[in-house]
DNA sequence: ATAGAGAACTCTATATTATAGAGTATAAGG
DNA sequence: CCTTATACTCTATAATATAGAGTTCTCTAT
């Protein structure tokens, strides 16, 4: 990864924030509001974004007789965070020498 | 520091890039502009965030009779760019688990 | 049947912010 | 003076994040 092509997924709090509570596991739509503290409207428009990305995949069910709708981090998804924590550690350590 | 309060430096590729520029030293105007490929204008409005912000220093001289604006890492801005790595390193540490 | 509740969406308007690009100030050199 | 180079300021535009209202869907209760 270059530091002039940082996806954009890793470029909006909101965002970045979403893949690294995904990085623990599966999550559902009120967790991830909960540790966002983002409205239905914004969260929703930003899992889109990640999903189309190939960052999640989105699935939906009935559990416990209510809708919800699960979150989970893809391989690419997982792949790029660390790829991007990598580039940010290779830059640091440059620094360091 | 917090995954719900990344700094405003962090969520751009510019200001990302200039940041990284930064680490291994002082950089000139030019420098940065071929580094990053901004804009005169993005560039410097960019910079002066930066500079807001404290993470970086911006000084003017006239070198070999031409004007030269270098900007610097500040000890803040350091600081700064090394807990965000760790946040992350932390956050995919967790996962891994 | 029908109404209501809860979840998570879609849609739209607004606010914020990045970016491009033109124009400007400054100092040096011819 | 006039030109050149640098780096700026200013403004307009583009892009995009966000808020919030309204909608859809399924189940439950009446």
């Amino acid at each position: 990864m270059e530091i002039n092509a940082i996806p954009e997924a890793f470029q909006t709090k909101l965002r970045l924030a979403v893949l690294s509570a995904l990085l623990t596991g599966e999550k559902n739509f009120r967790e991830l509001k909960n540790i966002t503290e983002a409205t239905d409207g914004n969260l929703g428009a930003q899992l889109k974004k990640l999903e189309e990305a190939g960052y999640i995949t989105v699935s939906k069910a009935f559990v416990n007789r209510k809708p919800q709708t699960s979150c989970v981090l893809t391989a690419f998804g997982r792949q790029q965070f660390k790829e991007y924590v990598e580039m940010l550690e290779r830059l640091l350590g440059q620094a360091e020498e």
